[in-house]
DNA sequence: GTATAACTGTTAGATAACTAACTGTCAACA
DNA sequence: TGTTGACAGTTAGTTATCTAACAGTTATAC
């Protein structure tokens, strides 16, 4: 009698994934940039100074590496970011914020503060806690 | 002092999806369909005697009709499904599992058992409920 | 020192999602 | 009962991702 399927684990992360993506977007909207397109800004004017190209990105947000030079391709044709070639690497390409994204990342960073106090607003402060270590341990294996 | 950037559950929650997706993905590859197509098949197994209709599958999966639309169509000329106008309202389409699909469902369903094994495999039993009730309680307000 | 392998990024083409505008059918109500 | 609005699904066009094949650069190994 075993179940055809149970797999709650795995729905239940598809769809909250997939409803906190459409919150996300939704939320900067209005600044003309999907949510992916503005955590990839903020990223990058953290780490502007430290020779950041473009297999970093691909790494720590798991794209492809021609999904970000897509992207990128996008952001810096309308103005919000530079590319330049190092001169001690010519394969690479650094990466930099322009004025035009400065101006709006505290906008998304509020936004995205916003979708994130959704996230755990009916959970105790214990509650957030102990999720926050189950979620760090199960991104780690995976 | 205010931190420019904190919002370790939306990140989370947005990395840990995105491996998930990968994961399904790549489990049932072999069978020709992505995991998306794999659920939404064995979904229409379990309630084809309801009368299912596509936009039942749309707010089950939060996917727009139109993009159902086109899943069910691509499903429908490879020989997976079939659809069908009901009776008593020319509207609608009910949709039914051939053959072809029936024989992979198991298949699948042993694919995406092992995928929710891997999320959990690190939490003890005591663990695993709490997430669970996390999770639930979090989806249940998103 | 040269050949080979690894690295970084790009292009082309495919796919799956989206929105907006549409068709056809059914339901509600004045 | 006739009009109007809601509903179910489709089409056209856009976007973001992917894979595979590629070019150019740098590192490694013999």
């Amino acid at each position: 009698m075993k179940p055809r399927k149970d797999t709650p684990y795995l729905d239940l992360f598809q769809i909250i994934g997939l409803k906190l993506k459409k919150k996300a977007d939704e939320s900067i909207k209005e600044l003309g940039l999907n949510a992916q397109q503005g955590k990839i800004i903020g990223y990058i004017y953290e780490n502007q100074e430290t020779e950041l190209i473009q297999r970093d990105l691909a790494d720590r947000f798991h794209l492809r590496g021609a999904s970000i030079t897509s992207m990128l391709q996008g952001l810096e044709k309308r103005g919000f970011i530079e590319r330049k070639i190092p001169a001690n690497n010519e394969r690479q390409k650094n990466i930099y914020v322009l004025p035009k994204a400065v101006e709006l990342i505290e906008d998304f960073n509020d936004s995205f503060q916003k979708v994130e106090d959704e996230i755990v607003q009916v959970l105790s402060e214990e509650e957030k806690q102990t999720l926050k270590e189950l979620l760090i341990k199960i991104n780690e294996r995976l």
